[in-house]
RNA sequence: GUCCUCGUAGCUCAGAAGGAUAGAGCGUUCGCCUCCUAAGCGAAAGGCCACAGGUUCGAUUCCUGUCGGGGACACCA
C-alpha cells in the first residue's frame, strides 16, 4: 500500500532525528508515530507543518530555530525520492514543508488502490475494546436521548475498528429489579380490565396522551409506567392463553426484584413472572427494532437475569459479592433502613468504595449497598459481576457510553475494578493486573433538548408523554426516502461532541437545506458522482488503470488541487485522532470541511477550467482527483452509518406565495 | 453543601497531547451560473476565547479560585 504524504513525511522526519541522534545532536531519535503533522490553515505555511523542533529543543539544549535548521538539512539528506520539495524554518521554530509531486500523487493513487478500505489502518498495538452503550431499561421505548447514545456508541465502534482496534458492542438488559416489577405491574393493570383498557387506548389514539378527563384511571400502581405503550402491550398479551391465569389474581407478585436470596419464595408467582417476562421481552424487541432502523446493531445483548443465574447457571452476582466480602472489600453494616423497629432485619452488605488505597480518581464519596438487608442484590451488585465478567473475557479497554446524568456512578464502578484487581491478587490470579480503574472509560453523553421550530417540545416520563426515538425518525423522514430520517438523526448527533448539550430541532433536521449539514455532505458526494457519471456519458470515463498508476496526475497544477488531494489523504490521520480521543464527531466535521474544499475547487473551475475539458490528460487527472474525494466522503459517511447517495433529487422551489411572504414580514 | 460538566462571533457550535493572524454554519451586507447539481462559491462585517491569579520562551488550551448554565449526590436503575 502506498504511503500517504503524512506517513511519508513522518518517516523522513523520524529518519532525520535518527541521524541527529547518531551525531549527538539529539539524545535519542523520535518515532514516526510520535511526530505531529498538520495541514496549516495559512497558505503561506506550506503543505504540512510540524512543531518537532519545539518539542525537541530542550532535550537538544538548543533553541527551536537553530535545531529546526539542522533538522531541515538532515531531512533533505534522507529524502532521496524528493518527496519534499521545500522545507523551511518559520516563525518561532515551525518546520514548514512543501510536498514534491510524487508525495501527493502517490497519496491519490493510494486512495484509488485502497478503495472502500481507505481509512482503515492496521494497528501495531490494537486494543481489545468492549463498548457498552444504550443499555436503556426495557420498561419503555427509546427516546431521543437514548438515540444520541446509540449513534455515538455505534459510530465510536466504527471509528475504533477503522483505527485497527478489536471492538465488540453490547447492550445490557436490566431485566431484574424494582423497575421491572413496576413495569410488569403496570401492564397487569391494563391486562385485567379490558373495558378500561379499551377506553384508555381510545383516549390515547385520539392524540392527547394525558387527556384523561377524570384523571388517570384509579387503582393504577403508584409510580407505575403510564405510557400508552403499556396498555398496548397488555392488549397484545390479552389473547395469549398463558396469561389467562394471571388476570384473575388479586394482587401482583412477580418477585422480579429477587436474586436467589430468599429460598422461601425464590421466584414470585409463576403467572405474574411469566407476564413480566413477556412484557420486557416485547419491549426489548421493540427497542431492537428502533435501533435497527437507526442502523445500530449489537454484537451481544447481555441479560442481567443471566448474571443472577435466574435462567440457570451460576449466580455470579452473589459470587462476586461474597468474594468481595471475603477479601475485605465489603462489610455488613447499618444503613438508613436499619432502625430499631425490626431487630430481626438482616444487615445490608456495603462495598467499601471509600478505602484510602483506591486511587483518588476512582474513590467513591460513600460506601454503597450491594446486597440489601432483605437479601436482594442491588443494581450495583449486578453491574459489578458484569464488569468482572467483561475483564475476565479478556478485554483490555471497557468503554461505557453513559448519559451525563449517571456521571456520579462512574467513580464507584472504577473503584470496584480496583477492588476486583486486589481480590484477584489475593486469590492468586496471574491476570489480576487486568483489573484496574483505568481499564474503564466513560464518555458521557449530554442531554438532548427537543425543539420544534425553536420551541421546546415538552417531555416528561411521569406523565407518560414523551417523544420516542421512533417518533423523531418518523417526523424527520422525507417521503419517498426512508433513509433520510435515520441519516438526519445520526448526522445531527454526530455534529456535536458528546459532552455538549444539544438542541435537536425537528424542523431543521427535516429540512433539506443547508442548516442541515447532512445534506451538505451528501450533496457533495452526489455532485462528485454526477461529474464522474457525466464524464462517462460524454465518452471520457475515468481511466481506472491510469488513476491507479498516477499516469496523468502531473497535469494537476493548481494549488487548490494539491490542497484537495492532501485533504483527502488526511482521512486516516483523522481516523486515528478520532479513535484516540473517542470522538466520532471529528469525522463529521472532517467530511464537511472536505466537501467545502471540493466545492471551492469546483466553483473555481468555472474560471480555471472545468473538470471535463479539452485536454484529455488534464481531464483524467481531475477525474481521478474527484474519484478520490468521492471515495473518501463515501467511506466516511458509511463509517458513520449514513447513506452516500450518488444523486440527489432536485428540490422543489421554496414557497414564495404571498401568504408565506406575509407571515415572514414584520407586524 | 460536596462532586461532575459546560461558558469561544448576534445564534448554534468546532478547535487545544501549550504554539504562527482563534475557525465553520446560520443570520446580516455585497458579489458570482450560456456550463459536469446555485442544495454551490467568493468577499465584507462580527471576538478582552466568562473573570482573576499561577505554571513558562509562549496559555483560548494545563493548574487554582470566582461568577454563571446544566447535572449528580437511594437498601432506584
Amino acid at each position: 500500500m502506498l504511503p500517504t504524504p503524512f506517513d511519508r513525511v513522518r518517516t523522513l522526519l523520524a529518519l532525520a532525528t535518527e541521524r541527529a541522534a547518531a551525531t549527538g545532536l539529539l539524545p535519542a531519535p523520535v518515532l514516526a508515530a510520535d511526530i505531529t503533522l498538520e495541514r496549516p490553515k495559512e497558505a503561506g505555511h506550506g503543505d504540512l507543518a510540524t512543531n518537532l523542533a519545539f518539542s525537541l529543543a530542550k532535550a537538544a539544549r538548543s533553541n527551536p530555530r537553530a535545531l529546526g535548521d539542522k533538522l531541515a538539512a538532515l531531512v533533505a539528506e534522507v529524502d532521496s525520492d524528493h518527496a519534499i520539495a521545500q522545507i523551511e524554518v518559520a516563525g518561532p521554530g515551525f518546520l514548514n514543508l512543501w510536498l514534491g509531486p510524487v508525495a501527493w500523487h502517490d497519496g491519490l493513487r493510494g486512495i484509488a488502490a485502497a478503495g472502500d478500505n481507505f481509512g482503515r489502518t492496521s494497528n501495531p498495538a490494537p486494543q481489545k475494546v468492549l463498548l457498552e452503550f444504550v443499555s436503556a431499561n426495557p420498561t419503555g421505548p427509546l427516546h431521543v436521548g437514548h438515540g444520541r447514545g446509540a449513534v455515538l456508541g455505534d459510530a465510536l465502534a466504527a471509528v475504533l475498528r477503522a483505527a485497527g482496534h478489536e471492538v465488540s458492542t453490547e447492550y445490557y438488559i436490566n431485566n431484574v429489579g424494582n423497575q421491572i416489577h413496576k413495569f410488569g405491574q403496570s401492564v397487569w393493570f391494563w391486562l385485567r380490565d379490558p373495558t378500561r383498557r379499551t377506553a384508555a387506548l381510545a383516549v390515547w389514539a385520539a392524540g392527547d396522551p394525558v387527556a384523561f378527563p377524570e384523571g388517570f384511571p384509579a387503582g393504577f400502581p403508584e409510580d407505575g409506567y403510564r405510557g400508552a405503550y403499556i396498555a398496548q402491550i397488555a392488549r397484545d398479551l390479552a389473547n395469549d392463553p398463558a396469561m389467562a391465569a394471571c388476570v384473575a389474581l388479586p394482587d401482583w407478585d412477580d418477585n422480579a426484584a429477587w436474586g436467589a436470596a430468599e429460598p422461601e419464595n425464590p421466584s414470585g408467582r409463576a403467572d405474574n413472572r411469566r407476564l413480566s417476562l413477556r412484557a420486557w421481552q416485547a419491549m426489548v424487541v421493540r427497542i431492537a427494532a428502533d435501533l435497527g432502523r437507526l442502523g445500530v446493531r449489537f454484537d451481544r445483548w447481555q441479560s442481567e437475569r443471566a448474571l443472577h443465574g435466574l435462567d440457570g447457571g451460576p449466580d455470579r452476582v452473589a459470587d462476586c459479592a461474597q468474594r468481595l466480602q471475603r477479601a475485605g472489600w465489603a462489610y455488613e453494616g447499618a444503613g438508613k433502613d436499619d432502625d430499631d423497629s425490626d431487630p430481626d432485619a438482616g444487615k445490608a452488605l456495603f462495598f467499601k468504595g471509600t478505602r484510602e488505597d483506591i486511587p483518588k480518581a476512582f474513590r467513591d464519596g460513600k460506601d454503597r449497598v450491594i446486597v440489601r438487608s432483605d437479601g436482594r442484590p442491588t443494581y450495583f451488585a449486578a453491574d459489578i459481576a458484569y464488569h468482572d465478567d467483561k475483564l475476565a473475557r479478556g478485554y483490555t479497554h471497557l468503554v461505557n457510553v453513559l448519559g451525563a446524568d449517571h456521571h456520579g456512578y462512574v467513580p464507584r464502578l472504577k473503584g470496584v475494578l480496583v477492588a476486583l484487581g486486589d481480590l484477584r491478587r489475593q486469590e492468586g490470579d496471574p491476570n489480576a493486573a487486568l483489573w484496574s480503574g483505568d481499564r474503564l472509560e466513560v464518555p458521557l453523553v449530554q442531554m438532548v433538548a427537543l425543539l420544534r421550530d425553536g420551541k421546546p417540545v415538552p417531555m416528561g416520563k411521569r406523565s407518560g408523554e414523551f417523544v420516542t426515538l421512533a417518533d423523531v425518525m418518523d417526523e424527520v423522514t422525507t417521503p419517498g426516502n426512508p433513509r433520510s430520517g435515520p441519516d438526519a438523526v445520526r448526522f445531527t448527533f454526530l455534529c456535536r461532541k458528546a459532552d455538549a448539550q444539544v438542541d435537536f430541532d425537528l424542523e431543521v433536521a427535516r429540512r433539506a437545506s443547508l442548516d442541515n449539514p447532512v445534506y451538505y455532505v451528501q450533496y457533495g458526494h452526489a455532485r462528485m458522482c454526477s461529474i464522474l457519471a457525466r464524464a462517462a456519458s460524454v465518452g471520457q470515463p475515468l481511466d481506472q488503470r491510469a488513476a491507479l498508476d498516477g499516469t496523468h496526475l502531473g497535469a494537476l497544477r493548481l494549488p487548490a488541487e494539491r490542497d484537495l488531494a492532501l485533504h483527502c489523504c488526511e482521512y486516516p490521520e483523522l481516523m486515528a485522532r478520532a479513535a484516540r480521543s473517542r470522538e466520532p464527531h471529528q469525522v463529521a466535521y472532517y467530511l464537511r470541511d472536505l466537501c467545502a474544499a471540493f466545492h471551492g475547487w469546483y466553483t473555481q473551475g468555472k474560471q480555471t477550467g472545468r473538470v471535463i475539458g479539452e485536454d484529455p490528460a488534464l481531464t483524467q487527472a481531475r477525474l481521478a482527483l474527484v474519484a478520490a474525494a468521492a471515495q473518501v466522503v463515501r467511506n466516511g459517511l458509511h463509517l458513520l452509518g449514513i447513506s452516500a447517495p450518488e444523486r440527489m433529487a432536485v428540490l422543489a422551489e421554496d414557497d414564495d406565495s404571498p401568504a408565506a411572504a406575509a407571515a415572514g414580514a414584520p407586524a
